[in-house]
DNA sequence: ACCTGAACACCGTTCAAGT
DNA sequence: ACCTGAACACCGTTCAAGT
């Protein structure tokens, strides 16, 4: 039986466990990203808001590194996946992408660390990676050719929205898209790719 | 442009002045950034490689900002741009995108950091992003879709740089592509879109 | 105008020790 | 097993001062 959650950084007297779990540590560490920001994502500022000195994070996690790649898999979870069996594989990449595409635009802080990392690598990307290649396989794409077209799905999907924030080598002269423009657009580009790759 | 470079860090006697420039400064980040990748450009490391005191940047650049970004631009000056009145200007645009993922290729550091800041935004960046409007004009992609499809190419451009070393998603499952085949795959994705954009 | 010494306010991480 | 105090080896940046 597993406690409630305490609130946060209860003062403790000392000697007293803090009662951290890495799934707790990660969860704050979400939070503080989302709040304010990967630059306010420091070990000592997590540290903080769970109530604890900086060190004591390294007996949930190994380093800053395994801590955000434990995130960005983390958010992978929110991707809302097709059966592997829908009726239609190539619609299914379509839904499977652009349902990748809004769970990366909720959390635009995380993107540029997909791109440092070049992917995420937990479970929960594995997982995505295999569907990807079972509706390819479906649609007909198999071996080199399907590998390459996940590539090419991914690397569209990722960048875009990365780039969902402001117009990319612009000196400013037009506003910022709307997020449904953006969206149209994506959509549009992903229909075309996906058009070439089946083709 | 040969460069006639004084010797790395000559000592000098208190109140000698270093010489620096700009554009020596520039410079020797942009080395120490192929030489030794994006973690050791620190600005004091790169004051100790130019034989001076951290503090003294400041005189030659406004912030670590200003530097990256004045290196971000200086990289899309090798980008071999068509003229605008190519004879046809979907094949230029081809060609130009090729040639600034060939750039991209070159310099993978620079890659996540174009992605961090949303791409360039210095008078290079300006620059090729004009000749694109110039050229999708020619290829009959006009206002609002312009500037749309202008955002799909640089976004799969980029993308696919920063993608370039390993393939994104993956476990570690397969190797890594050779170059040239991963060139392949973005000519060929390349290719899609932009039967996709002058349809 | 250019450069430096010294300092400020941070980082991530390790180590030895405490319970 | 979990947590802390203290320290190490760094950061970017600012300030006052020197030439």
């Amino acid at each position: 039986m597993s406690l409630p959650e305490p609130n946060p950084a209860p003062p403790r007297t000392p000697g007293q466990r803090a009662g951290l779990t890495r799934a707790r540590v990660l969860e704050t560490a979400h939070e503080l990203l989302g709040e304010r920001g990967i630059d306010a994502l420091t070990m000592r500022a997590l540290a903080e808001r769970l109530g604890v000195s900086p060190n004591t994070l390294y007996s949930h996690v190994a380093d800053k590194t395994d801590l955000v790649d434990a995130i960005l898999d983390d958010v992978l979870a929110e991707v809302d996946a097709p059966r592997s069996d829908v009726e239609d594989p190539t619609a299914g990449l379509h839904a499977l992408m652009a349902s990748t595409h809004e769970v990366l635009l909720a959390h635009p802080d995380l993107v540029p660390l997909y791109v440092a990392r070049q992917g995420a690598r937990g479970p929960n990307a594995h997982r995505l990676g295999d569907l990807m290649l079972a509706l390819l396989d479906r649609a007909g794409v198999t071996g080199a050719a399907a590998l390459e077209a996940r590539r090419v799905l991914i690397v569209y999907t990722i960048g875009f929205a990365a780039f969902a924030a402001r117009p990319p080598f612009e000196a400013g002269a037009e506003p910022p898209l709307p997020p449904e423009r953006i969206s149209e657009n994506f959509l549009s580009g992903l229909g075309w790719l996906l058009a070439g790759i089946t083709a």
